[in-house]
DNA sequence: CGTACTGTATTAGTAACCTAGTACACAGTG
DNA sequence: CACTGTGTACTAGGTTACTAATACAGTACG
């Protein structure tokens, strides 16, 4: 699935959120495909299974997935994509930040940009192996 | 100086250590230069005095500042540079991050690269303007 | 000396996040 | 029906980050 980093700064929540969200977006979930359930991710990832359910929750309400109570989750027919707008603004949140850890760890535009690059690749790479 | 989230899901006190670690890598601090007391800077920032303090401590341990107690603290001589294992684990593990949000909100390679280099430009920009 | 500025230390309180445990309601299967 | 697996709800507890208030210690200056 996606991997969890407890003792990052960013909330277990937030990251088991972007990582299906990544999934979708890679086409490694495709629209109909059911999720793990609460419990099973919970274990995978090691986290409580109340974690994983307010995430399922938010990404029901978001239209990202879909719910099938007493079923299962599953990705929604036509899952959201976030407006234009909010991409941006997530975009250019998350780029300021990198850049200025980059900046403050002394690297030049070029190393970040090339580093950059890497991540990119070795996140797409393994959400498709796991498709 | 250099502007601070609350909001953000990074502790405070993380952000204004990278701060000051910017101001230096750009220039805007040289060796020597006395930083901002513990009370003014965090007046400035709208933060907590202790915060400040606490970031004061940890960059005079690392070697970046140098405290002269009772009269001030002030960039090292020869403030101190991340090692390069350290750098490029940072480095890694920012763009790592940064990447993993820009695949969420299902922005592409190339969107991810652009939005990097203007923050980039944005915060040299910033910094040398108040040096 | 006294005053005013530095950094430092201690204690207490608040809020967010996560964990833990339990219980309930719904759907599928035998 | 019973049983199992779904999502959901609730309460309680711990940890961390930050705030708040206060006090202490060193330096500069008049």
């Amino acid at each position: 699935m996606f991997d969890i980093n407890p003792s990052h700064s960013s909330p277990i929540w937030v990251q088991i959120e972007e990582g299906v969200r990544r999934m979708i977006s890679l086409g490694a979930l495709k629209p109909g495909d059911p999720v793990p359930s609460v419990r099973d991710l919970a274990r995978t990832l090691r986290v409580n299974p109340n974690t994983v359910a307010r995430v399922y929750q938010r990404l029901a309400e978001a239209g990202v997935l879909a719910v099938r109570r007493g079923e299962g989750t599953y990705v929604a027919d036509d899952p959201a994509q976030p407006k234009k707008a909010e991409k941006s603004e997530k975009l250019r949140e998350a780029a300021t930040a990198y850049a200025g850890t980059a900046l403050a760890v002394g690297a030049t535009a070029d190393e970040a940009a090339a580093e950059l690059e890497r991540s990119y690749e070795r996140l797409s790479r393994e959400h498709r192996r796991k498709a």
